[in-house]
DNA sequence: AATTTACTCCTAAATAATTAGGAGTTGTCC
DNA sequence: GGACAACTCCTAATTATTTAGGAGTAAATT
């Protein structure tokens, strides 16, 4: 693959949002790499949805791009397309520009504030990540 | 107002989501104390709404708590009651709950992995958080 | 005082998202 | 080999969201 397609990964230019009930759906997929059907509605949540309910979806997210189907004996198995990374890093950007101006700054600036870090909690955190360079 | 009420804000349990059309208009009122129907459309991007298209969604957001309106002259005024910083925490909340395991710090690491930010920068940052300390 | 303007309130059309049923197929199990 | 289970594909009903028109009112304009 050229240089010039890895600046343009469908994760950033093309990506679609995901509604709350695709992003149920896929939060599921993205914990196991291959799944059926019904093992997609066992991991949900009561009520759990209809078998075809979470067919629909899948369909959906087929078309969307989000996940890809693959004959299994008699029947399919769905697994991520798009990486649980790469649609994280979507949605931090949205939030970033829409509450935070865009600056990862005030992000952080934010968090600490609301006394989910303290300042030595991210001391440590850094050092662990310079170590890791 | 008592102690016991400052624990239950509105803005933490019964806050309702917005959906894209709502938020859009609420970023607008939430940068302008007190804004009247035609200026909220004047500040929307274009293709601009209809007036009334805008005066509707005013009325949700109102019976969904966000906004309060307020007679001036002959006509109304709207203006934010649901704080942007509260919603901005309900929101960080839903995206570190779904994407981070509820992790500050996962979500730290990752916006730094991210390059959004070199430690540098973090260290100033902790460094003016600490002395408004 | 008739016309225009700017708003209110009510209503509904259009589109998007959610949910799931029905009909048909294939394989399995007495 | 008939009954049942598990699946596919297609379709549609329901509910939520987005958009804005129409009728009426009150003030402002000429």
């Amino acid at each position: 693959m050229s240089e010039i397609f890895k600046t343009f990964p469908k994760e950033l230019g093309v990506m679609k949002d995901l509604t709350k009930a695709e992003e149920q759906i896929m939060q599921i997929v993205w914990e196991h790499d291959k799944m059926f059907i019904k093992d997609i509605v066992d991991q949900m949540p009561d009520p759990k949805p209809a078998y075809n309910t979470v067919g629909t979806f899948l369909k959906i997210l087929e078309t969307k791009g989000f996940v890809n189907r693959e004959k299994v004996g008699n029947t399919f198995s769905y697994s991520a397309t798009v990486k649980k990374k790469a649609y994280t890093k979507k949605s931090m950007n949205g939030l970033l520009s829409n509450y935070f101006e865009g600056s990862a700054e005030k992000l952080f600036s934010f968090m600490m504030q609301e006394k989910k870090l303290s300042p030595e909690q991210v001391e440590d955190l850094m050092q662990k990540l310079e170590d890791h360079e």
